[in-house]
DNA sequence: TGAGTCATGTAACCAGTTACATGATTAC
DNA sequence: GTAATCATGTAACTGGTTACATGACTCA
């Protein structure tokens, strides 16, 4: 539904081929979506077709020549109709809940690696994201703008949404940590 | 991928009818799954043809008959089987976010009446899950089964899934007066 | 008599995943 | 030579959503 939204956000961002959106889907917009390749070069062979970006061919050296599409004003229009659209607070699907709910029915002990491991993801995670925020936010390097420029909007929010995703697996590693002592009270001693 | 598991952990928690799964997935299991009635008849089907579960019909007075299913040793196999294979941790997606960033790129003040709306859809979830819990974990009535209980398996389970859910919730309504309050400074200046 | 709940389904469509496929260049 | 990276795609399948459909009973 929102993929289409997506990728234009991340081309109004900066300009970019096929190629470098998914490898964008993995990074920095992979935070809160994910596409694979495939996906994404089918919806921008249609996003293309109904006008919403405009393709470039860029000619490489010493490497393939891609396309590099950016946002036309109907992608624009698009994009702002979504905005002011009013969408659903969006439901969880949460697979490992539903493990933790089922191991009641099964031996909650084999449970403990896959949640450690899940929980050790989390970390990683986490890791990465105040990596990111230090080294593009909070950094000295990050206040080379200076103060002049406080209201940068796009910066602004996209710190404000890195936030939450440090939020997010803040939270979800407090969480597993709660598994687990829950998990270890079934232990050794059943 | 997991509805058939969601389906199985909460026909083993009580059997029940398509519907009763339906409104399941409204409330309880539905914080970590949601499913619609017509995929859940869908899968139902699938599972049956399968030998996952068995059906009776359950002839009712005052209201329609209804096909009660319950768990089949063959379901109970595959749940277990599931539970043994290692899940990647999910990725998000989170449209919200995508819209924030999004709003750079228009009017950020017009998104501040659709991020309230979600703090306050996610309040109700936070006061419906604290509701829930003090009936169901903390309250007076849940102690009934005594002290004489403590290591109830699928209690305790449902329990931290439960805390799962709050701290989700609480965690969203602090990120989202965080949004607010960078929003607000796009705001009337402008 | 009309709205709401209980109860079960079919059909068409859309989005996302997995598998397959190609080909150039770079670095070891 | 071979593995990794850059670059772009097609095809088949699966899972989820939306729209449509029916029918009995209850309560105001």
């Amino acid at each position: 539904m929102a993929l289409e939204h997506a990728i234009l956000v991340s081309l109004l961002e900066k300009p970019g081929s096929g190629y470098e959106l998914a490898r964008r889907f993995e990074r920095s917009i992979g935070y809160f979506w994910t596409a694979s390749h495939q996906q994404i070069y089918r919806v921008l062979k249609r996003m293309e077709n109904d006008g919403w970006v405009d393709v470039r061919d860029v000619p490489q050296q010493g490497r393939p020549d891609k396309k590099e599409y950016r946002v036309a004003d109907l992608g624009r229009a698009a994009l702002s109709s979504w905005l002011h659209d009013p969408i659903e607070p969006e439901s969880v699907r949460h697979d490992l809940a539903v493990k933790i709910r089922g191991a009641a029915f099964d031996d909650p002990t084999a449970l403990i690696r896959e949640v450690e491991r899940h929980r050790q993801a989390h970390r990683d995670r986490l890791a990465h994201y105040l990596a990111g925020e230090a080294r593009d936010f909070t950094g000295p390097e990050a206040n080379a703008a200076g103060p002049q420029a406080p209201l940068d909007a796009e910066r602004e929010l996209q710190h404000v949404v890195l936030r939450g995703g440090i939020a997010y697996e803040r939270m979800m590693i407090d969480w597993l940590d709660g598994v687990l002592a829950t998990l270890a009270r079934f232990g050794p001693a059943r």
